[in-house]
RNA sequence: GCGUCGGUGGUAGAGCGGUCAAAUACUAGGGACUGUAAAUCCCUCGCCUUCGGGCUACGUAGGUUCGAAUCCUACCCGGCGCA
């Protein structure tokens, strides 16, 4: 994986670049979708693709599971697996010792409307015996699965072995995301805990490449006496140097100014032998307020030539916030959840679409869209002068009818139209930096999203 | 015509003397969702309300009872059986 900057946001931490991995190049900042499962929900990698998104990240915590990473791997990998030729990704499954440890049952996700931290203090102390699904021990994380109740302890070798077998374009090290709500002490203590988890990632990481390295040398003397090995063909040599991936460090440290900028050092000087990480996440559970600075802290610190990736982020306001201050990529569940739970973007805020004044509403969601459901990529049609025609694509009553009647296809349109938006929304806010009108774009973009009046 | 079973809120369907404005599901209305425990979840769903409560309701009309959706009588409507 290669990052090369293209160019910088002038009197901010922003700027435009390229990723080069062995699936192509991802133009940056971007918008990654999110398919946890080896499938971006509701979607065919080819609707996928043409949202214009890039790349595609997995989980490996939910891949582990099922179909287990021996599968994905025997398939030649998560790529190859669910049919996407471009980049992929997969995250190391430390979001889960949140999302099923101490936020499993509990009102509190990627992000708490709780400001006060110290607010919710007391209760975590009756809350000891909670029923969770992740338990952090000594070294690692035992995750009873959600599927059948079954123990797995994860460790970060382990997380590294299963990406490694998943053999994605770039994986990250296994951190522990931690709730806001834990007081500063317990911050500490997790941020310790995931900067050892780091250094043995990434210890990890090296030692399976080293093998990597040699078993490919070994591959190499059949091929070389020209005895090709049963079942195999020509085109195995290459797939396994394929599965060489770039290995991301992840930075936590909660809401403290201190520790965010101590993990920042800590994770962009972690190395061994003088092999570092090759990018950085940005993980962590926000107060939306708090979000900003913390990016802002990190980013002045990393290395200015690697990749940053805001890990789970976002809505159209953080994407701004995020690459204003030096964020180069973005991955969010939002588009596609909330376009199967019936929920649209829009230049002027998010609709939802099941609502009574779009039963008889027979416009697209956005008529100057450009995504399939709105009708903007139906150029193809001729019409009777051999003229192109615009689609009228699908209107808003049609969608809600879709969602009304529980037709699988409601989630389809709502999730095409809204992972075009957000991934497209990313692509011209990259090309504002290039044409240097960052600002007067996210002015004019903002003041339209986050005003109340409809469409 | 006789007998019999039944008629409950937008729908289906519980309730079978007080704790019933009536379970539950669906429909409908509104909302939430940020490294996916999620095609999920939450709230509302007779009328009025100063949110304490008030009023009208379980086919219709009477009656029994301190009290009836629940018991009795008549009538209306529907299913089934027999003529």
């Amino acid at each position: 994986m290669e990052f090369k900057i293209e160019k910088k946001l002038k009197k901010s931490l922003g700027r435009a670049g390229v990723i080069t991995t062995l699936h192509g190049e991802i133009e940056t900042p971007a918008f990654v979708a999110v398919g946890t499962k080896a499938t971006v929900k509701s979607l065919n990698p080819e609707q996928v693709k043409d949202t214009g998104a890039q790349a595609v990240l997995g989980n490996t915590y939910h891949l582990y599971l099922q179909p287990g990473d021996a599968i994905v791997r025997e398939a030649g990998g998560i790529g190859k697996f669910m049919n996407w030729s471009g980049p992929t990704m997969t995250d190391s499954g430390g979001f889960q010792v949140f999302s099923l440890g101490v936020a499993y049952g509990k009102d509190i996700s990627k992000i708490t409307k709780i400001t006060d931290p110290s607010l919710l203090i007391p209760e975590r102390f009756d809350d000891n015996d909670a029923p969770r699904l992740a338990k952090i021990g000594a070294d690692g994380v035992s995750f009873k699965s959600h599927l059948d109740g079954s123990i797995h302890y994860i460790t970060p070798e382990k997380s590294i072995q299963i990406q490694h077998n998943l053999g994605a374009d770039i994986i990250f090290a296994f951190d522990e995301c931690t709730s806001p709500v834990e007081d500063l002490k317990y911050q500490e203590e997790a941020l310790e805990r995931t900067h050892r988890w780091a250094e043995r990632s990434l210890r990890e990481h090296i030692n399976l490449n080293a093998d990597k390295a040699s078993s490919f040398i070994g591959l190499l003397s059949p091929l070389a006496s020209g005895a090709l090995p049963l079942g195999s063909s020509a085109c195995e040599t290459p797939s396994k140097r394929e599965s060489s991936s770039a290995l991301f460090g992840i930075i936590q440290g909660g809401r403290d100014e201190n520790l965010r900028k101590k993990s920042a050092k800590i994770i962009s000087e972690t190395n061994i032998d003088g092999k570092y990480f090759d990018g950085f996440g940005i993980g962590g559970s926000f107060a939306k307020e708090d979000m900003s600075s913390a990016v802002r802290w990190v980013n002045e610190i990393l290395p200015e030539n690697k990749p940053r990736h805001l890990l789970g982020i976002g809505e159209p306001e953080d994407l701004f916030m995020g690459i204003e201050n030096g964020v180069d990529l973005f991955d969010c569940v939002l588009p596609t959840r909330l376009g199967r739970n019936g929920t649209v973007y829009t230049k002027f805020g998010k609709i939802i679409i099941t609502n009574t004044k779009f039963r008889n509403d027979f416009l697209p969601i956005e008529e100057d869209c450009e995504c399939y459901t709105c009708g903007g990529k139906r150029s193809d049609l001729k019409g009777a002068q051999g003229l192109t025609l615009r689609s009228q694509g699908y209107s808003k009553a049609y969608v809600a009818h879709l969602f009304h009647g529980k037709e699988m296809l409601a989630g389809t349109l709502a999730s095409i139209h809204n992972l075009y938006f957000i991934v497209n929304l990313v692509k011209k806010i990259r090309q504002t930096i290039i044409d240097n009108n960052f600002f007067e774009f996210k002015k004019e973009f903002l003041k339209n999203y986050l005003s109340p009046h409809q469409v």
